[in-house]
RNA sequence: GGGCCCGUAGCUCAGCUAGGUAGAGCAUCUGGCUUUUAACCAGGUGGCCGGGGGUUCGAAUCCCCCCGGGCCCGCCA
């Protein structure tokens, strides 16, 4: 297979910079400021020599003299060549840089005649020699497979991808800012786990050689933190990846950012207040505004947000979920097209619900009290043990969030896991595995406590007005591209 | 897992319906140009048309299989 025509010739001027005793790759530059401070600071520099570094976007040479676009950390200043100021450099600049390479230069802040904050060059050198040309600077690239496997060019032409990948990482910084602000600490459990828990989903399989046993990439946080609630810390939390063995879609990556937030003492609907207040005050940090667009449509996240329980919702449905007969629940499973390994009620109801109203949730809606199989890990309904007091969050259609008065009866937890197994038998892949070794830290004593988990990939599309979760993930799931 | 669509130069795309020597713009290379910013002008290089197999005198184009990607549905309690 050929190389690329642009890669042969620019190694060849690779060699001919070597050949002159110009290193390609040097070892320092000294940058005095950076693209961005001589920007946003114009009028402390402007008339004064800097020495700053960028990769150089674009060139525009009239002659004997040149124009070139300096760029780094998503800022942009124009550089300015003359012949008369660089003599011989010009030149030397010609021949040795290209559009792609990282270059340092040394020159006068300066406004050209059409006004432009330019640096006007005394002096240059070469940072590092891109050996491809970079696609093209205007039409960008679309093609999407491009895009997610080289994210890094992705980056470098498409500027809102840049400002997307750096409001994510503020995103987790403005959470951690909150939480520990309000005393919480964060921890690192264990992602290789013997036993996996904490959620219903297919887990990834590996082999750990040391142990000569199969190990489970973790599908959740939760047991692990909870015993740090039994060893007695008070608040804790931890922001980390959750693996997923299942399908791949715009809201599904098999890999994906979970923070999950332990508080002991409290329930779900002081958990709900925390995460409205922690999304609030995100929203507000990274974007400025509490305003966000969905679907094209303005969302003020700054109105509460509301709260409706689930039962309510279908009953003013005309589904009386106390009193339906599991026939009639079965045909509308049917009429919604949903199929369950192993019928049991309140899972059905809970799947009849999404189903329903699951898209209209644009506005942020807390859905509250689920049937009581909805999940095994959380506390009995105060006032009705058919229910649980757990609570999902959901914006623009989509679930955020998933909280709950945490179960904390080891008697209750136990019996709550056997039923989970009992359904594995009858064909569910999802139901959760036994945990003895949390059974009995249980046993030993949990405070209550409140609990939720929030998708961070998901909370990031709402912020950033990404369409698709591949969006926000920096390298997404792909297949292997095979070997021509 | 099901349906629909896509893959042609470094990038963005045309050509495919109706088979007849692979095209454009940009990038790159050469030359010109002392205030440009998608710079401009002139000329040149560049492709196993995703891969394999058919049909045909002849395939980017028609047929089959495979690979990769996208969207929708299912699944994700």
């Amino acid at each position: 297979m050929p190389e690329r025509k642009d890669y042969v010739d620019r190694l060849r001027k690779l060699e001919h910079m070597r050949s002159v005793g110009i290193d390609p790759y040097p070892h320092y530059f000294h940058v005095s400021q950076d693209i961005s401070d001589i920007v946003k600071r114009e009028n402390d520099f402007l008339g004064k020599e800097v020495s700053t570094a960028g990769r150089l976007m674009a060139l525009r040479y009239h002659g004997k003299v040149g124009f070139g676009d300096l760029v780094m950390d998503g800022y942009k200043i124009q550089i300015f060549l003359r012949y008369d100021v660089l003599g011989d450099k010009y030149s030397n600049f010609k021949d040795i840089v290209d559009k792609g390479d990282f270059i340092g230069v040394k020159g006068d802040v300066v406004r050209t005649e059409k006004g432009e904050l330019s640096i006007l060059l005394k002096d240059f050198a070469i940072i590092s020699k891109s050996l491809y040309d970079l696609p093209h600077q205007w039409f960008g690239i679309e093609d999407v497979e491009t895009r997610y496997r080289q994210r890094y060019l992705d980056m470098i032409l498409n500027p809102e991808i840049f400002e997307i990948f750096r409001k994510r990482s503020y995103i987790t910084r403005e959470i951690r800012n909150f939480l520990n602000s309000k005393g919480f600490i964060e921890f690192e459990t264990p992602i290789l786990q013997p036993v996996y828990g904490g959620a219903n989903a297919k887990p990834f399989i590996t082999y750990v050689n040391a142990i000569e046993r199969n190990y489970y990439l973790r599908i959740s946080d939760e047991l692990y933190l909870k015993r740090l609630l039994v060893a007695g810390y008070p608040r804790v939390y931890e922001i980390g990846k959750d693996f997923r063995n299942e399908d791949i879609d715009s809201r599904h990556n098999p890999e994906f950012t979970m923070i999950e937030i332990y508080e002991a003492f409290k329930d779900y609907k002081y958990m709900m207040d925390l995460t409205e207040n922690l999304i609030k005050h995100v929203a507000e940090t990274v974007n400025g505004t509490l305003k966000i667009s969905l679907n094209g449509r303005e969302v003020d996240l700054s109105k509460p947000w509301k709260r409706v329980r689930m039962l309510d919702l279908l009953y003013e449905n005309g589904i009386d979920a106390k009193r339906i007969g599991d026939d009639d629940i079965k045909e509308l499973l049917k009429k919604y097209e949903i199929k369950m390994p192993a019928y049991v009620r309140g899972i059905a109801i809970t799947k009849l619900f999404e189903a329903m109203f699951e898209e209209s949730f644009i506005e942020p809606v807390f859905v509250m009290d689920y049937p009581r199989e909805s999940t095994p890990l959380c506390k009995l309904h105060r006032d009705d043990p058919s229910l649980v007091e757990r609570f999902e969050l959901y914006i623009n259609g989509i679930e955020i969030a998933n909280g709950y008065s945490e179960l904390n009866d080891p008697l209750l937890q136990e019996r709550f896991f056997r039923e989970e197994m009992e359904r594995r038998t009858l064909g569910d892949e999802e139901a959760q595995q036994m945990d003895m070794d949390f059974i009995e830290a249980l046993r030993t004593g949990m405070p209550n406590a409140g609990g939720v988990g929030i998708g961070i990939d998901r909370l990031s599309m709402i912020l950033t007005g990404a369409k698709s979760i591949k969006e926000v993930i920096y390298y997404p799931i792909l297949a292997p591209k095979q070997e021509k």
